[in-house]
DNA sequence: CCAGACGTTGTT
DNA sequence: GTCTGG
DNA sequence: CCAGACGTTGTT
DNA sequence: GTCTGG
């Protein structure tokens, strides 16, 4: 699945997402290593007038119906098998489909001395998309003029071959050439029927790199450099997963 | 009709 | 809000 | 995902 | 064991 992930950041001149039209870079994003749910972390959604926008949304994505906010522990990964009828998400699937940003994310081995995290990355730490989601939320009873949250979720496909030794869960990883296509509000069911088939056949980016990373940073609160860094001599050379 | 769930993962 | 189970 | 709490009362 | 917070 994907529990954790980490992003290199953004500057307002970046150029990683420049085949995406019409996207304003408002603000610039700072380097995280070690993201959670509940924190908040930018994605990539299409605005009213055709354009596209980065914006900060919180993990866990809150259906408008949600009595409070920890609903969310439970909806940080949508099956992409079901995404589309489950109460809590074939409206976000419908309507408000986004880009996750990433730069690879983190797996638990279960080991006889305990969890062993380890990162999965593109060649070159190049960006990772994820196949996402968002909502707009607000508590029930909150006083008027109470800005919405707004969250997303991450949906998740079967793990391939030579990922599947460490979980049988991935995240869905778009090719840059259906980024836009996935947050096209536009396109019919039947074509959106067709883009999730695709998807869950996902990992459209082939080749990952995997390499174990400290344990401290299995603690959600551990935000250090050193989170991403291989283990000691293991590097980040002979780590190659075909996908 | 009302009440209660609405989700994913992993482990046994 | 909407569906399912009782 | 993992880590940490899981409770009440009264006092500062 | 299970829930909440990060």
């Amino acid at each position: 699945m994907c529990g954790r992930f980490r992003y290199r950041g953004m500057t307002i001149e970046s150029d990683e997402l420049k085949h995406v039209p019409g996207l304003e870079i408002r603000k610039a994003f700072p380097p995280r290593f070690n993201i959670a749910p509940t924190q908040l972390s930018p994605i990539v959604r299409a605005t009213k007038d055709g354009g596209h926008e980065v914006e900060a949304l919180r993990w866990g994505l809150l259906p408008f119906w949600a009595k409070d906010q920890s609903f969310g522990a439970k909806t940080i990964n949508a099956r992409a098998e079901t995404v589309p009828e489950k109460p809590a998400f074939r409206n976000a699937f419908r309507f408000r489909r986004c880009l996750v940003l990433s730069h690879g994310f983190f797996e638990w081995e279960t080991t006889p001395t305990g969890k062993q995290p380890w990162l999965f990355t593109l060649p070159g730490e190049s960006l990772m998309v994820f196949a996402g989601l968002w909502e707009s939320w607000t508590p029930k009873d909150a006083p008027p003029e109470t800005p919405p949250t707004e969250t997303f979720s991450i949906l998740t496909t079967t793990a391939t071959t030579r990922g599947a030794w460490i979980h049988d869960r991935f995240p869905v990883v778009l090719a840059p050439e259906d980024w836009v296509h996935w947050m096209d509000d536009s396109i019919s069911p039947q074509e959106l029927e067709r883009l999730v088939q695709k998807v869950q056949t996902g990992h459209a980016a082939t080749e990952m790199n995997q390499w174990p990373v400290t344990r401290k940073m299995s603690n959600a609160r551990y935000e250090a450099p050193d989170a991403v860094e291989p283990l000691s001599t293991q590097g980040k050379e002979g780590t190659d997963l075909l996908l």
